[in-house]
DNA sequence: CTGTGTGCAAACACTTTGCAGGTGT
DNA sequence: ACACCTGCAAAGTGTTTGCACACAG
């Protein structure tokens, strides 16, 4: 799916700053800071236009936010667009990149009683293979 | 095991402040943010004071930080000091919480071929007890 | 005594807000 | 036409750094 069917499909305006940062994040393997998504960007965006692009997408559960201890925080697509479960993140202690590991779906804990769980994150900190492979 | 005995151990120099935070984070039965810390502390460390002084903690995993959302920063007793397992942490949607739940061990994931892990995090969002009660 | 911790001021990075003007539908 | 997005400037927040002094071992 385009960009701009996106962001049709969840009635929110087609300018190219958003379809922009959807289309880097679609386009790549591993989820993308800020920064980085900019970098890719042909047009110069502003950083405050960025935010607040993220910001919508995020809400509309287009993208999905990663943060890392505070530190990194990235961007993928987010389950509502890709039609995948509810997955883990890997992050690299290498070379610090995040991925979505759509293969490795979330397992669910069993709570005390009267707490109810809504969502849960999984953030796997490790190597990654490319990296492993280097050493 | 009293504060002074745990920085002994780690061979860290015993001041008041590190006491004073491991007092705090070890008498709290939930996770607590450096102003919420500071708040419970009788001395009035400067804020500088403190984020070095949690700095050496979490790296002498005496503590450990947890964080929601990229806006919550909690600290809490480290599993080395608790010798419990590695466990998952709750965050209430509700009153902003964070708890670890010691009874709760972290799953652990299968990696793809060449991956390695080394810690998994684990953070559960929904509604504690107490906030569902008073619904 | 010596290395390390502390407090203060200032720097820093990331993110948000207010406002005027431009753009998508 | 109108709502909403954008860019700029500025403020806000959490955190870090440099430096002189104080304190623990």
């Amino acid at each position: 799916m385009k960009a701009a069917e996106i962001l049709n499909q969840y009635k929110l305006k087609r300018t190219s700053c958003r379809e922009g940062i959807i289309d880097v994040v679609k386009s790549s393997n591993q989820a993308l800071s800020e920064n980085q998504i900019r970098e890719r960007l042909a047009g110069n965006y502003d950083r405050t236009t960025f935010y607040r692009s993220f910001k919508t997408l995020v809400e509309h559960k287009i993208i999905h936010k990663i943060i890392v201890d505070n530190q990194f925080v990235k961007y993928a697509l987010d389950n509502t667009i890709t039609k995948k479960d509810n997955h883990a993140h890997f992050y690299c202690n290498e070379c610090q990149t995040v991925k979505c590991m759509d293969a490795i779906p979330v397992k669910q804990y069993h709570l005390p009683d009267g707490y109810s769980d809504e969502e849960t994150e999984v953030l796997i900190k490790g190597t990654c293979a490319s990296c492993k492979e280097q050493e």
